[in-house]
DNA sequence: CGTATTTACTTTATATCTAAAATAGTAATC
DNA sequence: GATTACTATTTTAGATATAAAGTAAATACG
């Protein structure tokens, strides 16, 4: 079948250009500033709670990694001094996380180069185009592959 | 400006579903077969390459990976009897890396099984819908960001 | 030829990631 | 209020990635 085909090609495809846009902003990140894009997304997500900060747990489900990631990758970020750790007084089980003035300071340069890249990689693309693109990518499901069975052939 | 938010998303929603679908796929491997994603890519390559094989070099080439990558990568599978490694007898630094007859009968069964994967993962989009997605993919440029420069706002 | 350089790969030191065990604090029940 | 169960996080073990150092074979050059 020909549809066969053109799936594998999207996958591949797909695969390829999100983990060379990856590897390319890490490089980037990394030769600019030292960090790299997993400690850059704890500063995104830290930056955008604020002052409350975040606990643990809500940080470990908008990266969308394990919790013990939360944990190490959050660890060298703390050593710099661009995050405090507290202990929350109300359940001293849960960590709180909170961006520190120099956090905030090195995420907003970071943040703004990183636009820059950014926009420039999607250079080619109009606004429309870019809508588009979202919008098919939006429709295609990963949920399916838990649920697939080798009958459905 | 409008365009650098929407190319910040398209970005955003590029890596979720590139991420999201490679998780998927990993999962199922590894619970179906014990192997991950890597290996598969291994297999897949080498089951291309046929009876002559690959050198490690082209391995490398080939996985988008270093080259200390492929050496720990193939470890595992050599151990399984799955892939014979040689050494190039015109070329002695040279290691050749070959599919084994079990080696190739386990990619088979893997193969269909991924296949049928990603052909209901994607079975919301039509043909021409996923070849659309595979154009504009394709113009969405990693290297602009090794060039980009902050005077480029 | 014999030394120097290059090439091909492996090893080592780090950085992430996951899953699962360990730790520690909270809640629930008798 | 002691025991039990649950929840939040950290730690650990193992897989995969990179970059850089190490090893060994091939090539180049005087």
């Amino acid at each position: 079948m020909n549809d066969d085909r053109e799936a594998l090609r999207g996958w591949l495809d797909l695969l390829a250009t999100s983990q060379g846009l990856k590897k390319a902003v890490d490089t980037r990140l990394r030769s600019r500033f030292g960090h790299s894009i997993a400690r850059f997304d704890v500063l995104s997500a830290l930056d955008r709670a604020g002052v409350a900060g975040l606990r643990a747990g809500a940080l470990t489900e908008r990266l969308m990694v394990s919790d013990g990631a939360t944990t190490q990758v959050t660890a060298p970020l703390i050593r710099d001094g661009l995050v405090k750790r507290t202990v929350d007084p109300d359940d001293r089980r849960a960590a709180i996380f909170v961006l520190t003035r120099k956090g905030e300071k090195i995420f907003a340069e970071m943040a703004g180069e990183h636009r820059q890249w950014i926009v420039d990689a999607f250079a080619a693309l109009s606004p429309a185009q870019i809508k588009t693109l979202r919008r098919l990518l939006s429709q295609i499901s990963p949920a399916a592959i838990a649920r697939s069975r080798k009958d459905a052939a």
